[in-house]
DNA sequence: CTCAATCTGGATTAAACTTGTCCTGAATAG
DNA sequence: CTATTCAGGACAAGTTTAATCCAGATTGAG
């Protein structure tokens, strides 16, 4: 039950490395070495995070990708939702009906408050953060 | 992203409908019919919790399945192992070597505390809490 | 102005996973 | 014996994951 897919795992090694270069432009082909990841699956995943504002594009020679907003600013709830969509339990909690069982679902309250605490423990969690355990760990 | 699989889903209604109805043998019919579960399905998800000793099977005639332990020892966190293998935030952290980029990876730390914490609120609810859910709501 | 570097976006694809179905066989109560 | 019920392997449609490929748009530098 692995929770956290590959390409999510390559959007915050990408956005972690943007973070440690912030204020600076660089590329998906920098990006890809660096964090080895298919440079052209790489390219997919910056182009969502253009898309969701937290990252921005520049075009042409000299171009590349740089953070859109500081570190700070960016959980890693925002990058797996994302890539992943909300953090939901069970396909039950989707959408605005819900299953019709959810009445004598002894779950569902739960499941809720399980959602919660892994949306709250991940929203705690800042690309700050993880420039700064990178440069512990260095 | 859901976490909880649809076959999961079945097999904690299957083992709360098991509870509800303990010292009881009840056939996989008789489950598939009250939970909604497709038949053919739900046999081969029994045949998973009869392996690992959660249900006894009762072969022949006037036969089916019932609980093998108390209610109040079967966890939630015990049903989605069996039919969705332990709890880990992300690949890297399966299997005994792991991923090389481990030493350098700023969020191992805090995969590892949420798979736990996430763990430990699932083996935090039992399927006596469940039966006992299903009674208060009815 | 031209060209090389670089991002954009659509199409395609292979493998794995999910969610089942089908069928034959084995056990057993009555 | 035989109807009922579980056991287990094979099969399969649909979806998701994890890419890859390619034609096109943009732009900095020479």
């Amino acid at each position: 039950m692995e929770i956290i897919k590959r390409h999510t795992d390559y959007a915050l090694r990408a956005l972690a490395y943007l973070a440690l270069h912030a204020n600076q432009v660089v590329t998906a082909g920098e990006i890809a070495e660096s964090q080895e990841v298919p440079l052209e699956f790489l390219q997919k995943i910056l182009q969502r995070f253009v898309k969701s504002g937290m990252v921005k594009s520049h075009r042409g020679a000299q171009g590349g990708f740089s953070l859109a907003q500081e570190p700070a600013e960016i959980t890693v709830l925002n990058i797996v939702e994302v890539m992943q969509g909300p953090v939901v339990m069970n396909r039950c909690l989707l959408g605005k009906n819900g299953c019709p069982r959810a009445p004598k679902c002894p779950l569902k309250k739960s499941w809720i408050d399980m959602e919660e605490k892994i949306a709250a423990y991940m929203s705690g969690i800042t690309l700050q953060d993880l420039v700064d355990e990178l440069r512990a760990i260095k």
